[in-house]
DNA sequence: CTAACGTGTAACACACTGGTTACGCTTCCG
DNA sequence: CGGAAGCGTAACCAGTGTGTTACACGTTAG
């Protein structure tokens, strides 16, 4: 999983994935590189479980998997904690208030195929 | 900074040496591989920033540089944030109160030549 | 001084990763 | 139907990363 998050195409992915779901198509228009590519790097991420896909019609649209990163923050907190914490949680608390605003208007599930992979 | 954690080699030397500053050869000692091959994982690990390492007579010291995943983890944070936030918070405050026990008896500064590299 | 220690570096072999082009498989649409 | 659309896979190639052994260099010790 951490492996997933060392290329920077894929961070570029999971940045774009951040805002809303997209189809495959969509993300490797984005990019310079070949949609083969895109592809491969989408199967990386999909394989890691960082990202869901749903089948819709013929495309293949992609969505974060949020619960994932919770375990790689956790693994990193451990670290973060040795020295200079505190500091940090303060940072975080601000940004609760700050996130709570924003989390209305959020994509509503729909019913479709799943492969989490 | 993101391709330094991705190797289980080098992620094992971050665990090593949460807990305690260790030299080189100690580090290398606890690996299956060659001495040089973990060499280059600390010298990875060096120009990273994640950690420092200190010259202390014909050995090398390296310690954590926590300050360093502070900044991961923050890029993380976008992510955790979409859901299911909330509950990590909790989950990070009552390791809050855990964690401010045990920071006393932590190794005090000593000074010596630093190589941040 | 000289020998042993503790580490990093160089040179090399080899597996893996990431890019490309060609192709195959479903699904929609005229 | 039959062709276009949307994606994934296969085969191939270049670059990079990781492991190994041999070696160089500064430091402590006898």
């Amino acid at each position: 999983m951490a492996a997933a998050i060392a290329d920077p195409v894929r961070r570029d992915i999971l940045v774009m994935l951040r805002e809303q779901r997209l189809p495959a198509g969509e993300i490797a228009d984005r990019f310079m590189i070949s949609r083969p590519a895109v592809s491969r790097h989408l199967r990386v991420l999909r394989e890691s479980g960082l990202v869901r896909d749903t089948l819709v019609g013929r495309q293949r649209l992609y969505e974060l998997d949020a619960s994932r990163f919770a375990g790689l923050v956790e693994w990193l907190d451990q670290f973060v904690r040795v020295t200079g914490w505190e500091h940090r949680l303060d940072a975080l608390e601000t940004e609760v208030y700050r996130t709570r605003r924003e989390r209305r208007a959020r994509g509503p599930a729909d019913h479709r195929q799943e492969n989490t992979a």
